[in-house]
DNA sequence: ACCTCTTGTTGACAACGTCAACTTGGGTTC
DNA sequence: GAACCCAAGTTGACGTTGTCAACAAGAGGT
């Protein structure tokens, strides 16, 4: 059974600077109402500015989002990171796992940003490497499982590549409410557990 | 290897009548520019009636959008049924998986539109019945692969969630483009080769 | 001939993203 | 100390969008 692990998101520039106010409460909203509730003119709102401001701080209003984005890549990884420090390897993959279902539950929205969104993949570069860096630490998280024992040898990135697939994929599916109305899909857990079980060998 | 065939769509509604010819509108919309191009007055416009005239068949925006992701929820349920016309199984489901992988490559929008939109989800009880619907000739095509012996008798429920989840999990991720920059992720083909290895036994 | 339902039109409104011009206050330079 | 400048913020405006309300026109039944 995987154990789940709170997910927090802490933001080094969330200080007392306007911009970070904005990234904090342009977040806010996500989480409340969803990616059409971040309207430019709310979060300046929000954080007490006019409905201009935050012009001076991002391009448009994708680029908050981007922000936000960015900001909680950058808690995955940290979560990750955290994971990875359990003795043993496995507990720290499922415990990445599981801070990954947690976020994912609490914060529908910020994930679908952050994996699902259209608008925002082209926008920043500093985006697929912030991606790519929480991608990282979990493939080390699974070579390190490889080393120990508990999931088989082969190529570390392919297996990787699978894990995370069918993690997002079990979430996103999820998220979607495809899954709770027919029995049709069963739980993430359950069906990372079938996952890893099969790599064991 | 996974064999590709090519995904179609058939509009049994796409007759002359105007709600028809919206929906159609609002899919070539999608597939030119996205979620945000989809705008209703364009819609009508496209249509060549009033920009008040889509109100008389649907009750507002994301409606319309609905009765898209309805109509290719059905094409990909007849995409699979297709699919399971094959002698031998195993080629049933890796038609399948490859109708979804061109479908999400040529349509990306209307792909992302059905399984990762967040607006849709509570919107239409129909679209469960759709997506449900689609799901349940998958399952049976799994189902006959375990009878043939090319995937391993267990929980058929539990199996085919899992390569569902692998599946979109691998699309939706190389939509997002995280893949292609980062040699991270490897292909949707490549990742859903090494899923069904790993569950032939 | 009259009524009624469906389909469609026109006009209006508030909210939104975005642009342009103006203000202001702290820091730099002579 | 005065002139200056630039980042940060404000006000006002414009076009676009979703949506509502009121009106038109025609088909079908009584």
């Amino acid at each position: 059974m995987l154990t789940l692990s709170t997910f927090t998101a802490y933001a080094c520039n969330m200080i007392d600077t306007t911009r970070g106010r904005l990234v904090a409460a342009a977040s806010r909203l996500l989480d409340a109402g969803g990616q059409g509730a971040v309207t430019l003119r709310a979060v300046a709102e929000a954080v007490g500015v006019s409905h201009n401001a935050p012009y001076r701080h991002f391009r448009d209003r994708s680029a908050i989002l981007a922000a936000v984005a960015e900001r909680d890549l950058d808690g995955l990884k940290r979560a990750f990171l955290e994971a990875d420090n359990k003795p043993r390897a496995r507990a720290s993959l499922e415990a990445a796992i599981g801070s990954m279902i947690v976020y994912a539950r609490e914060h529908p929205a910020r994930y679908r940003l952050l994996f699902s969104d259209p608008d925002l993949v082209s926008t920043d570069g500093t985006l697929q490497v912030a991606a790519l860096g929480s991608f990282q630490v979990f493939a080390a998280i699974v070579r390190r499982c490889q080393l120990e024992g508990s999931l088989r040898p082969m190529e570390t990135a392919r297996m990787t590549g699978l894990i995370y697939a069918a993690l997002h994929g079990a979430i996103d599916l999820e998220l979607g409410g495809r899954a709770s109305e027919a029995k049709g899909l069963c739980s993430v857990e359950a069906t990372l557990d079938l996952l890893l079980d099969l790599l064991a060998h």
